[in-house]
DNA sequence: GTGCTTGTTGGCCA
DNA sequence: GTGGCCAACAAGCA
């Protein structure tokens, strides 16, 4: 599930519970897939005892900093999610990390998997960490950057180009799906066939999408929404990608699906023409 | 039972 | 070496 604005309200959801609490018991289980061969006993010499600090989020992906030299970083796959429970919960079948504080149980859960739990101890931030491209809404996510990569990716789907982390880190499918949707690019165009008008319009919209998306997912005014995903407008193609008869918010067209770059993806043919 | 699912990775091939 | 495609990973849901 989590893309950009997910992953930030996850890490919202932690960081506001339990920041400047002391962590005082790690539960883990060893063969517990997210992991990675990162031991239970390894998680807790490096968190247990210690503060949780600070956090980021950028991309997909999430660093706990833990007191001076520990840092917790998390992906969420595809259902992976961050939650916050009182002192004496019990971890259930799906529930992959815990870290007891005095007042809180900070959950780590993922049915499906595909998350990953990182572990890094120094004063430095860690290699994976810094590798992460510039985050979307940063002066140096640029249109000639996007251009320069759609010309290298010039003979695969914009959608699947859109979906490559290292240079739009954080978007994932449904973002995608927004961004072609509002800068009338239809998704299996080649990425190099884009002219530089619709280049640019693709830029301002992945921007648009990530602000806004950024804005009624993960709160502002440090309001932390209650729910995911409540706050997105019904004019936005996401609340009807899905549903059985969707139609267009713009134009009341049909919606067509398809796979394109091995997802499932959703366009207005009203809109969105090859 | 079938056929999906908001992600990533490694292997294969051109 | 680079780019593009696909299967695999795994569990839940309709």
């Amino acid at each position: 599930m989590p893309e950009l604005a997910e992953v930030e309200f996850f890490r919202r959801r932690w960081q506001e519970a339990a920041a400047g609490e002391r962590v005082l018991r790690v539960l883990a289980h060893a063969r517990a897939r997210p992991l990675r061969g990162l031991a239970p006993s390894t998680l807790r010499r490096a968190l247990a005892g210690k503060r949780l600090r600070s956090s980021q989020a950028a991309a997909k992906q999430i660093v706990f900093r833990f007191g001076a030299d520990a840092w917790l970083g998390v992906h969420l796959g595809m259902s992976g999610e961050l939650r916050v429970e009182g002192p004496d919960y019990a971890p259930g079948r799906h529930d992959h990390l815990a870290l007891f504080t005095g007042r809180h149980a900070l959950i780590f859960a993922d049915p499906r998997m595909f998350g990953r739990l990182q572990l890094h101890t120094g004063r430095a931030a860690p290699a994976w960490w810094k590798a992460i491209a510039p985050p979307l809404l940063s002066p140096r996510f640029t249109i000639a950057a996007v251009a320069a990569f759609l010309r290298r990716r010039a003979r695969a789907p914009i959608k699947a180009v859109l979906l490559m982390q290292e240079r739009f880190p954080g978007i994932g499918n449904w973002m995608a799906d927004e961004a072609l949707w509002r800068a009338a690019v239809h998704p299996q165009r080649p990425a190099g066939s884009l002219a530089p008008a619709e280049i640019r319009a693709l830029w301002r919209e992945c921007r648009w999408v990530a602000r806004h998306a950024l804005r009624v997912i993960a709160g502002r005014g440090g309001r932390l929404p209650a729910d995911l995903n409540v706050g997105i407008p019904d004019s936005w193609l996401f609340h009807h990608r899905w549903e059985a008869g969707g139609r267009c918010p713009r134009t009341g067209v049909l919606l067509r699906r398809a796979e394109i770059g091995g997802r499932t993806t959703c366009w207005s043919p009203a809109r969105q023409k090859p």
